[in-house]
DNA sequence: CAATTATGTAACACATATGTTACGTTCAAG
DNA sequence: CTTGAACGTAACATATGTGTTACATAATTG
């Protein structure tokens, strides 16, 4: 889960809302912040680089739309571990269980 | 979403994991790393601050589990947005609508 | 072609995170 | 009451993040 990484930061958490919206060039999303705009370049780089977005080149601008795959990702995360919790498995241990394996090689 | 920093570091995303499956004290927790133990103490005081986990004493023990309500808030930051994009993707549409039935369960 | 616009990258400064070792505190057992 | 075990905290080193300014690149316009 990489994705919580980038989710970390208050400003890349405001980007995402904005995209949830709209799609919207880097210059527009920049507007919206008192911080430089390479720092904002950087931080959608970050988003991009872990999958929460991406973008497409239309003319001189560069178009960010949300993956929704990434926010689900992390719904299912989430969603999966506290119901663990809550003792609900419902069958879905197996496929937990899968999960744990998988992780255990990168620690 | 102070949540999203305390998961972002893969340690404290393994103890989450751990807690959702039972209860346990540091001790037994920083067992399963390979780092120092004052290193797990501090990756639990940030998930004790950020509301993830909790912890009461046991005798000389402290025994740490988890608050479901830190993941059910993570939870519903990604369905949020998850609304906005659910119209607009065809692919992951069926993809959801199944596990809408699932996450009625689990309220 | 030259100037402008939109955007990313480089280099650097500074803040925050994460690890270590040494030490303090609390509780249980003898 | 002394010893030891379990745990947290302090102090410090170093890695990683985040911000800035200066510059590079690519498309648009005059």
């Amino acid at each position: 889960m990489e994705v919580f990484a980038a989710l970390a930061d208050p400003t890349r958490q405001r980007i995402v809302e904005m995209l949830a919206m709209a799609d919207r060039d880097a210059g527009s999303i920049a507007a919206e912040f008192s911080v430089s705009r390479p720092a904002i370049s950087r931080h959608l780089r970050v988003l991009r680089e872990s999958g929460v977005v991406e973008s497409r080149t239309a003319g001189q601008r560069r178009v960010y739309r949300l993956v929704p795959e990434a926010l689900y990702e992390v719904e299912q995360w989430a969603s999966r571990y506290r119901a663990f919790w809550q003792g609900r498995l419902d069958g879905l241990e197996e496929h937990l269980a899968k999960t744990r394996s998988t992780r255990e090689e990168t620690p």
